[in-house]
DNA sequence: TAACGCTGTGTAATAATATAACATATTTAA
DNA sequence: TTAAATATGTTATATTATTACACAGCGTTA
């Protein structure tokens, strides 16, 4: 049974937006979209994000400062995320895969890190940008 | 034989301390040091590390916003990089796993995706830090 | 109940990271 | 030897993210 984190309103608002998209959103579009709703400063919305980071609603996409719904139910447990970026398009997938994630779980490098996260992007073209 | 690049006055002054350092430093902290050479603006500094990231004298850790030399000849062809990072002391090392490298190298996603670049970031606690 | 810790909210100010635009110089290659 | 490509220098600005402070709500527990 998964943890149901009870989410606040801000939390909530923003969420739903990124769930919405099903590409990534900057932090200051996030802000532009949910003036209506009564959020007003950067700092809430980063608030926010920083909390569905954490708990594995979202995940951010390094290489782009941007935010995208988990589509993953598994890498909420294991705090693991794989994704494929198109360098024309922008266009972003989170990667499901198995055997990669197993290969990545098990790694193990020969300084005695305990790893208790990854993140993975890919980058090259998708099939319409080829 | 590698391609050998030549470099550039302010291309060299920047790697050299990037080299100098076995561990990321910040475009601006590279600013700052590289004052006292002539090197006065964010522009100088960004140019010459896109140049460096690009043919893969050096690397940026994206979850840190932070440059580092690379250490492993074999990425600058593969434009491949793995990298651990101590959530507690910020320790960053280059990885060089050649069955890891391989898996990644050989994956292929279900959506017809050419790859032509990967960034791996594992985080988790270094041996002195646990 | 009252005190406390924890999480969240709201607001203002500011820090940190990165790029646009323009003028000019230098190197490379046809 | 001219044109293209790469690099420089400078100013201004855009984008991304955090610090600091005041306070509200909620559950625990003394
Ligand atoms: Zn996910
Ligand atoms: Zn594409
Ligand atoms: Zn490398
Ligand atoms: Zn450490």
């Amino acid at each position: 049974m998964q943890k149901q984190e009870t989410l606040s309103k801000n939390q909530k608002i923003i969420l739903d937006l990124i769930e919405k998209s099903d590409q990534p959103l900057k932090a200051y579009s996030i802000l532009f979209d949910v003036k209506k709703k009564g959020i007003n400063a950067p700092l809430q919305v980063y608030r926010a994000l920083n909390k569905l980071v954490k708990i594995g609603k979202i995940h951010k996409i390094e290489s782009r400062n941007a935010f995208i719904a988990c589509k993953n139910s598994k890498c909420q447990i294991a705090n693991a995320t794989i994704f494929s970026i198109c360098e024309s398009c922008e266009d972003v997938t989170e990667i499901h895969d198995h055997k990669l994630s197993e290969h990545l779980r098990d790694f193990k490098d020969n300084k005695g890190m305990k790893y208790n996260k990854y993140n993975l992007e890919f980058f090259g073209l998708c099939k319409k940008c080829v």
